[in-house]
DNA sequence: AACACCATTTTTATCGATCAAATGGGATTA
DNA sequence: TAATCCCATTTGATCGATAAAAATGGTGTT
């Protein structure tokens, strides 16, 4: 029996890297910053060597950029990357939910319909803090699209397309907190979506599920940066 | 002017990254391995904190792994592994190609002949030393494909896909030195597809040159653990 | 004879201090 | 006055030592 214990982090480095990019995330730490590493083993109360350790875990998952010798950097947002980042995810989101609709079993079918309905009671549950939805709406609406892929049999798309989720968050947590007056709209709209996909990747019609997936992610992509630059 | 300064690995960390990154992909790290530090720091005659950092740079990119306070191991290789590789580069490589040959210009061209020529050369010219020969062969392959996809537009595409051509690099080292007899037709016929690959993406024939390239890929799969377990 | 427990040994993880590079400011010169 | 060079300061990178954890091997008991 090993619980749950899903994010077993136990060694500082693991800590220091889920802490950083939690700051990044959550936009502690904005686009461009630099990382002072000294500030943060301050802020932190970790040590030095496994917060660079930390840190330099987070470089291939696109949150940090390292500089020759003058330290990291947070990557920077824009609205070419959320596109990219989008762009990446299509074809690999779309293979995944393919091969999960084809391997599929009951088991698969009761996940997705657990993980729905919690994203449909998340919606109407009336998020009260602007920053405590956002994270708690995120929660919820990765684990409804993980459950979706996660039949796929391929760790790999499943660990790719977590990175390009948690890298989609950044903007979607920019997007939230810039405008949520309009982001209940959107929801609602977005529920519909979400139940079609659901339902088509159960009935098993995967080339109508491919494409209302290819629907819900491009409507995504834009009116983050509408005011910026 | 910043000269070319492509792999300015200048950092230690980034040197161990890299050091150890080549021993793994060489094979002198088989797969399940251990990651004994001190004897790392002793062979590499790197320090034990940017190796540590080095390492740890390598998670990500799917060459280690990180044990709960037992180090770092090798990612193990397996049949399904190098399935897992091929399925997951199909979809994303597949789109790359697609982008690039809508988006790609005469420079773009120019990449693709040249890089071809020098593969096409590299078969001819008849490898001397297997060892030599699997990194020689591998670095003109590696050009070619990567060449082709090259004005997809996106960089973390063509990011995701040189990690998954690295890590499809250690199977292809093992096939290379258990069977190379039999290697040079294999290799007479890959030239062939080579050339397809090529004309039809510099035809702007999106469809065919997918569909090429997913017999390319899918060819490839087999054969490397028909004698392991 | 097998199992569990404890001490030993190996190995990893971490800290504090040192070293080296880069950045910014100030003075000097053209 | 503007540009350049040098020096001081800041910040990042690295090392050596220490502390903590886990693996190992042996011993005693049931």
């Amino acid at each position: 029996m090993e619980d749950i214990a899903a994010k077993g982090a136990d060694t500082q480095a693991a800590i220091a890297a889920e802490t950083i990019s939690t700051m990044i995330l959550s936009g502690d730490l904005k686009g461009g910053e630099r990382l002072n590493i000294r500030d943060l083993v301050k802020q932190t109360g970790i040590g030095a060597t496994p917060l660079r350790e930390g840190v330099s875990r987070l470089i291939d998952r696109g949150f940090v950029k390292a500089l020759d010798r003058r330290g990291f950097r947070v990557t920077e947002t824009s609205a070419e990357d959320l596109e990219d980042i989008m762009r990446t995810r299509l074809p690999l989101e779309s293979e995944a939910l393919r091969l999960a609709i084809e391997k599929g079993d009951d088991q698969w079918e009761a996940q997705i319909v657990s993980t729905l309905h919690r994203l449909v009671n998340f919606m109407n549950w009336a998020p009260h803090d602007p920053r405590e939805a956002a994270l708690g709406f995120d929660a919820v609406h990765k684990a409804f699209h993980t459950a979706l892929i996660s039949a796929c049999g391929s760790e790999r798309m499943l660990a790719f397309l977590d990175m390009l989720y948690d890298q989609g968050f950044r903007y979607r947590h920019l997007m939230l907190t810039h405008h949520d007056p309009r982001q209940r709209l959107q929801g609602a709209q977005r529920i519909e979506e979400h139940n079609v996909l659901a339902e088509l990747a159960i009935k098993r019609k995967p080339r109508e599920a491919v494409e209302a997936l290819q629907r819900h992610l491009s409507t995504f992509s834009g009116d983050v940066f509408k005011d910026k630059s």
